[in-house]
Parts: C-alpha cells; structure tokens; sequence
DNA sequence: GCCGTTTTCGGCCCGACTGTTTTCAGTCG
C-alpha cells in the first residue's frame, strides 16, 4: 500500500509550497493528501486497472496530481518534491510537528542557521541563538524547546475509545457550571472518528472569563497553550490536547457545524452557501451584515437546501449531494442495536463468568447477547477444544434459563486455517448457535491467497460471521489485503454477515469498508470483543462505525429481534 | 493544482491568539 508514502510526500509539497508564498497549490496538495489517506484502496491497483484516469476520479486529484502519482508508481519518486526538497534539505515531517513551527519559520531556520532536523534545533535553541532572528524573542524559544521535547515522545492520536469518555467528563464538569448554559464536544469526537487528534469542546456561557479560568485549572491539564476571551487551548497529562470556546446563543449551531467538521465537509458546505450568495462562517449564516440562521445546526443545514445530517456522515464522500436531493438514507440509531455478538468469557481469556456477562449485558439494556470464546486451537488465547466447546454449551445453556429478560446464544470464535478449513469439526459446530470464523495467523499471505482462504470458510455452512475483518490494530498494525469485491460477492452468496469489530483498537471493518460492503447487499454484525464487564460498552463504538458507514436499520444484524436473528442464524 | 447550478477560466474560508511588534506576521484549526 503506497497511499500513506505519497500523501506524506503531498504534504510535504504543501509545506515547501507555502514557504514559497505559492497561491493555492498548498491547499490543492494538502486535501488531496487528507483524501489519499482516507482512501481503502491502494492508488498502485486504481492506477493498475485504469491508469491516471482512474486516478482522477480520486476527489481533489486531478491532472497534475495524478501525473505525480504515475511518476511515484513507475520510479518511487516524485521530481517536483525532490527540487523542493533540494532547494531547502530539511526534516520537514519532524520539524512542522513542533508546535508554533510553520513553514516560514523552517525556511528562516535553515537559511540563517542552517538548522535541518530536530536535533540541529534543539542545540540551537538550548544555545540561545533563536533569539537572535527575527520575530524569535525568549518565550518562541522556550516554546520550541517544549515542543521538541514533545514530538520526541512520539505523542500521536487517542484512539476514540479511550478520548470518548475523558471528552464527555468535561463536558458534563462545564455543563454543571452555574455560568454555563451548554456545552457539546465537537470536532473528530462528535463526529466519532476512531481516532482523535484533540478535544474541542463549544459552550455557550455568561461569564467566559470564569469559564475559561475553571477549564485551565482542571487536574488533567500539563499546561495552559492559550488562554482567551473565546478560546482556550490546553494541554493535558495524556499528551492529548483541549480547546474551549466560548459562543453566543445566536451562533451556537453554526460554530457547532463549522467545529464539527470534517474540514472537506465545511468547504464544500461553504461553496454551497456562496452559490446561494451566502456567507457561512462559524458565527451564522450571511447574507450581506444580516444573520439568515445559526442558532441550531439544523436551521444551518435548512437555510442552504440541504438535508440535516448526523455528525458521523459528515465527511465530504458524497453526503452533501445526496442530502441536496433529500436521499440521505436513513443510517441505524445507536438504540436500535438490540444485542452484542461477540464477547469471551473465563471459558477461554476473558475476564468475567457467562453469567456475569450475561448481567452487566442486561444492564446495558441488550436484550441478547453471543458467548463467543476461542475454539479451535490450544495455543490462542486459552481456546477451547471440541469436548471442552460442548461442556460450555451445557454451562451456557444452564445461565440462559437462569438470567431473565435476556437471552444467551452459544457461540464460539473458531481459527480459520491457511486453506480456509474451521478447526472445529463440522458435527460440533452444527451444535452452536452462532459460529465466528476468524483468522488468527499466517497474516503475510498474498492477497490473491487470502481473498481464496476467506471465500473458502465462507463456503462453510455453519460459519455465520467473519469476524474483525482485516485484522488490523489502529496505530500498530496494518491489516491484511483481500479483493473486496470477491470477498464481498462471497458473502452476499452464502449469506455469511461480515463484523465490524468495536474493540476501540480494532473498529474493523473500517467505515469506509462499510460502505462498500453495504453497496454490495452485506449484512453486518456489531461485536465487542468484550474479554470483561466493562468492555461491554465498546457496543456504541461499533454502532458509529456503522452509522460513518451508512448503515441501515435492515443492514445490521443486531437490530434483528432475538427470534428474527435465530431465524437468519437457521438459514 | 483543482473545479464547475456564475465558470474550461477565474475563482479558491477566515477568525483567534501569540509573541513580537508599535501595527502585524505566523500559526492553527
């Protein structure tokens, strides 16, 4: 997958670019580069089946790009980066991750100082001679010296699961303040990104300066960015970053919808409002000095002809033209997920008894849920093997009569082998409820391989789901390829559903896969992968998964009532 | 360099905050 190496080399291209004081292409360079990495499919298959036509069709590639992207396929580099890069050596991916280092100050750090990488500049910095250049007073260099000392930890992205939680802690502290009247987490969270850059947070409160003071003295945060009027940036203890801002009632919903973003979404929806001689910034709606909306999102959306839509669709892949013409399709609700349909209990290396999960499950108000520990192998994760598989099949049997008011499927999460062979015998799977086929080694197989081994357990009448996909861990682990398409088609014809995994590291299948798997007539099922009680509640991130993928209601399986869903798992 | 309900040419988002200035450039989102 070449997408990653050329997006960054897009990026770059925009920083050398605006050093350069060169109108527009920055910003032609950096959406792409944002596009290319939201992409599934590798640019090397687009371009091996339709050249640079077909990679033109890439949303924000056009001629000119697509061109670089042949060049970089045929001989693994691009010649335009590599004059740039020429004209000024520098570590640009390390140097703009410093925090207040934007391309003009690297220019001017290379040019006086001949400083190329982080290493240059720490020991210009620690020796004082920033001070020296113009605009570097003391406090840019300290901040410079900070900065590095943070881009050296390696501090990335949180993944959602994790940032959810500390991100609704905040809002609900503000929200119980006497001088705030509302306060919402937007950006990524909002929009439930599985991953998140920081958290931005929009209250609408009397008195600011107070507001602003309580939220820079909170025990998370490391240290105070920026503190304003309207807005406040902090740093927390977690590496993770925090911005308040204060708006007035009247421009509540248009900084929502502008701070929710995603950035493609807002430009599109910007031009949309131009067409219609508007102006949309994210203090209202405009027209001329006059306020046309910007009280609620909703009166925003309204106001330009387009259709209200949930944050999780808001990502400029085609719900805009869509919500013009009134066909937004209408994706599942988080409350209409009845059931969680994977989770592992003591059985194999999980944490809790069936019953226990069978209880905190109950709470959560799941009217069902699938006992799917390990089987096939010994050597994974404690797994269980035929006699052992059918001695908890009584066990799981035995807690379905003793909980009420929640019904417990026997399950079992079984190895698919390198030809596409279950490790557990027929007769015994034939016994369970629901069977997750998944695979758990031989990840570096070709892709043509791993499409055959897939479609081959798909054939397997008693394999109900494929479970997390691809196999991938966000930020660790790449997953392994497969041709969608056939993977797809497979699925459709022997009617096997396809997971999205909604472990917070995994949340595979990725939104972009559902998307495509739902086009082609996939069900798909929402999992846990509880291995304790508390796991239980990764069900709302599998939910938004679906929803950024536009499921339906009739798409997922778990929106099935406990009667419907044994009738498909009979089939 | 991209893109098309105003366009195949001529547009392309814009406001807040900081640190350095003594009126503003650079960065960020």
């Amino acid at each position: 997958m070449i997408n990653l190496q050329v997006a960054k080399i897009f990026y770059q291209i925009a920083e050398y670019y605006t050093m350069d004081d060169v109108a527009f292409k920055p910003q032609a360079y950096e959406r792409a580069a944002r596009l290319i990495e939201g992409l599934e499919d590798d640019l090397a298959d687009i371009y091996k089946d339709g050249g640079t036509k077909a990679l033109m069709k890439i949303p924000g590639v056009g001629q000119g790009l697509a061109e670089k992207i042949e060049e970089y396929i045929k001989i693994g580099k691009i010649k335009e980066y590599e004059k740039l890069k020429k004209a000024c050596p520098v570590d640009l991916e390390h140097l703009t991750a410093v925090q207040g280092l934007g391309p003009k100050s690297i220019k001017m750090l290379y040019q006086k100082l001949k400083i190329r990488t982080l290493a240059d500049l720490e020991k210009a910095a620690r020796a004082g001679k920033l001070t020296a250049l113009p605009r570097f007073g003391p406090k840019v260099q300290e901040n410079i010296l900070r900065g590095i000392q943070y881009v050296k930890g390696g501090q990335g992205r949180m993944l959602l699961g994790y940032a959810l939680p500390l991100a609704r802690k905040f809002e609900e502290r503000l929200n119980n303040l006497p001088d705030v009247e509302r306060a919402v987490a937007a950006g990524s969270i909002r929009r439930m990104k599985e991953t998140i850059g920081d958290i931005d947070i929009l209250a609408i409160a009397k008195r600011p300066a107070k507001v602003m003071d309580y939220f820079c003295s909170m025990t998370e945060v490391d240290r105070v960015l920026s503190k304003g009027q309207t807005r406040s940036s902090v740093r927390l203890h977690s590496g993770l970053d925090a911005d308040l801002r204060v708006l007035s009632q009247e421009s509540f919903g248009a900084g929502l919808q502008y701070f929710t973003g995603n950035k493609d979404h807002n430009v599109a929806l910007r031009a949309i409002a131009q067409g219609k001689k508007y102006k949309l910034n994210e203090y209202g709606l405009w027209r001329g000095k006059q306020m046309a909306a910007g009280r609620t999102e909703e009166e925003v959306y309204k106001k330009l002809g387009v259709q209200f839509m949930p944050p999780e669709m808001r990502e400029n892949t085609g719900e805009l033209d869509l919500a013009a013409k009134n066909k937004l399709p209408k994706i599942v609700n988080y409350d209409e997920v009845l059931g969680d349909l994977q989770m592992h209990s003591e059985w194999s290396d999980g944490a809790n008894t069936i019953l226990e999960m069978a209880e905190a499950a109950k709470k959560l108000g799941h009217q069902y849920i699938a006992i799917t520990d390990h089987a096939g192998r010994l050597y994974i994760a404690g797994g269980l093997k035929e006699k052992e598989l059918l001695k908890q099949m009584a066990e799981i049997e035995k807690a379905d009569k003793k909980v009420s008011g929640i019904r417990i499927l026997k399950g079992a999460e079984v190895d698919i082998d390198k030809e596409g062979k279950l490790h557990i015998e027929d007769k015994v799977l034939a016994k369970l409820d629901i069977v997750l086929g998944a695979i758990h080694d031989n990840f570096k197989m070709s892709k043509e391989a791993m499409t055959k081994r897939i479609c081959r357990a798909m054939q397997n009448q008693h394999m109900d789901i494929w479970v997390h996909p691809t196999g991938r861990l966000i930020g660790r682990r790449e997953g392994y390829e497969v041709d969608w398409d056939e993977v797809f088609a497979q699925a459709v014809k022997t009617n096997t559903a396809i997971e999205i995994n909604a472990y917070p590291e995994r949340l595979d299948l990725s939104w972009q896969n559902v998307k495509r798997a739902i086009a082609a007539g996939v069900k798909i099922s929402i999992g846990t992968d509880a291995h304790a009680t508390n796991h239980l509640s990764y069900l709302e991130l599998g939910t938004a998964v679906a929803r950024r993928g536009w499921a339906e209601k009739k798409d997922v399986l778990n929106c099935l009532s406990f009667e419907e869903l044994l009738k498909f798992l009979k089939r």
